[in-house]
DNA sequence: CAACATTGTTTGTTATAAAGAACGATAAGT
DNA sequence: ACTTATCGTTCTTTATAACAAACAATGTTG
C-alpha cells in the first residue's frame, strides 16, 4: 500500500511526519492519513510535492499496484506489449534480458549453455528446460 | 501536458470522450475538462482508471514532468521500451523473445554467463532458439 | 428537412480532498 | 510541579475534485 511506502522513506531519511510536511509543503495531518491509509486517493499535486522531499517519484510510491508495464509506442504493436508484459510479470528485469540478450548474440554460448543445462541438473533441480539445439 | 497525452492516446484508439470515460468508469465531463488542462490536479484514482482502458499507465500520462530518476530495483517502463526496440532493430523475433524469457525463468544461464561473455563477439544474425521442456 | 444520434462542452450540485486548527502523549529543561 | 517543544493523532472547516444533467454543434438516417 501507498502508506507504507512513504512511511518507510521517510523513517529512512530520519524525519518526522511534522518534518516531511513542512518539506513538502503539504498539512502533517494530511500526511499522517495518507501514511495510515485512511486516504487511499491523493492528487497528484500531493504525490509529487510528497515524492520530492524523499528524493522519490511517483511511480515508487504507487508500488506495483498501478503499474501496467509497457508504454503506448507505435514501433511496439499490441502483441509484442502484452508479450513483455507478462514476462514482466513473471519475474524477468531489465539485467537479465539484457545479458541475456547479448548471450544469444555471442557464438560461444551454446556450449557453455549445456553444460552448464547439464550440471545445474546434476545439482540443483530448480531448471525444468534444457537448451537441445540452437539454429543460426 | 497530461490533458494531451490522453486526448492523443484517446484518438489513437478511436475512442470518444463520451466512449473512453465510460470504459474508464468516469464522468465524461470530467475527462473533458482532464484534457483541456482545466483540470489539472485529479487523484491518483481517476488516473489509474482512465489509464487502464487506453492500455496505459499513470506515468506515461504524467509525461517527462515529474518523471524518475531510478530507484533501486523498480521497473522502468521506458528504459523497458527502448530496450526491446533496440533488440528487435537487432532482429529479435517474438519467438526468440519467448524462447528467451523461458530462460530467464529457468534462471540457469546465470551461471554460464560469465564464461561467455569473455568469447562474445562476432555474428550479426538473427537467432532461432530451440527449446526443449523437460519436467523433473 | 425532419427526427435522432453522437460529438464535446458548460452548468449546477454533491462528495471529498486537504487544510487548519486543537488535542493528548512523551520528553527535556528550568 | 510547571513550562516548552516535538511527536502523531483527531476534530472542524473550506476548497475543489468529480459527478449528473442540460446544452449547443455536428453528423447521420429515413
Amino acid at each position: 500500500m501507498i502508506g507504507e511506502r512513504i512511511k518507510s522513506l521517510r523513517e529512512k531519511k530520519g524525519y518526522s511526519i511534522t518534518k516531511l510536511a513542512d518539506l513538502a509543503g503539504v498539512s502533517k495531518s494530511y500526511l499522517s492519513y495518507i501514511e495510515r491509509n485512511m486516504q487511499n486517493n491523493p492528487s497528484l499535486k500531493v504525490m509529487a510535492k510528497i515524492a520530492a522531499p524523499l528524493d522519490s517519484n511517483i511511480e515508487y510510491l504507487l508500488g506495483e499496484e498501478h503499474l501496467p508495464k509497457i508504454y503506448e509506442d507505435e514501433i511496439l504493436d499490441d502483441e509484442w506489449r502484452s508479450i513483455i508484459k507478462k514476462a514482466v510479470d513473471e519475474g524477468m528485469s531489465k539485467g537479465d534480458f539484457q545479458a541475456l540478450k547479448d548471450l544469444v548474440r555471442s557464438n560461444m554460448w551454446k556450449e557453455s549453455l549445456q553444460d552448464a543445462a547439464v550440471s545445474s541438473n546434476e545439482k540443483k533441480k530448480t531448471s525444468n528446460i534444457i537448451i537441445l539445439h540452437i539454429d543460426n
